[in-house]
DNA sequence: TCGTCATTTCAATAATCGTTGAAATATGGA
DNA sequence: TCCATATTTCAACGATTATTGAAATGACGA
């Protein structure tokens, strides 16, 4: 993983919320067209942020029919958080790794 | 905290090295021109990523003698992976946030 | 006061970024 | 086949970025 690439696709206020909405919807994804009805976003624009998304490990596209569907690469995520609290805490995790996985539908939460 | 901002900040090469620097460093911080000569950076140029940092909310400068001596905002680090983990589960934190402290020259380590 | 060390300020530059509008491509339905 | 839908591609644009070199500022010691 390429932390730089990644803060950076994740560094600007659009992107951010395309990524944000991409983690909701967790790992069935959802279509561009959504996506940009959700965040008021011009479809060329929101491709272009999706390019950058998926250049930095964040996201992945599929088709399916005329729409392309969007989802978030929580490994990606979970690693980049990994190389942050390592690098906040002097070279060494003050705790473990927090496990960051898809949104599941819950039927039991844990205590 | 800006989320935006903090992520911006970090999301450059050298910057990412400087911030890892004051992170080493430790609370104490460290100076300039010792940053400087550890990466291999013009001074001007160091003088336009500190002033990114510390927008951010991620470091502090503190005048000592001739040096001004730089170190890392641990809580905004803090809150940024804070904000990151529970917006990579999902809108739920899939396990507490760590606490991320500054390098504590630890006599006793916990089990 | 003078010189030097440590750092910042300023102006300039090339490179990258985010957005727009228009045109192209791909899919599915009538 | 023709049309509508969904999305991408492309060229253009102003704005921001990171870096450089030269000059300025501030602090200390002789």
């Amino acid at each position: 993983m390429d932390a730089v690439a990644a803060l950076a696709a994740l560094a600007q206020d659009n992107r951010l919320d395309v990524f944000r909405l991409l983690v909701q919807a967790g790992p069935d994804g959802m279509a561009a067209g959504a996506i940009a009805e959700a965040l008021d976003l011009a479809p060329n624009t929101l491709t272009f942020h999706f390019d950058r998304l998926r250049m930095a490990g964040l996201a992945t596209v599929r088709r399916e029919g005329r729409s392309m569907i969007y989802a978030a690469r929580f490994e990606t995520m979970n690693a980049l958080v990994g190389f942050l609290t390592e690098n906040c805490c002097g070279g060494t995790a003050c705790a473990p790794a927090p496990a960051c996985k898809p949104a599941r539908k819950r039927s039991r939460v844990p205590a």
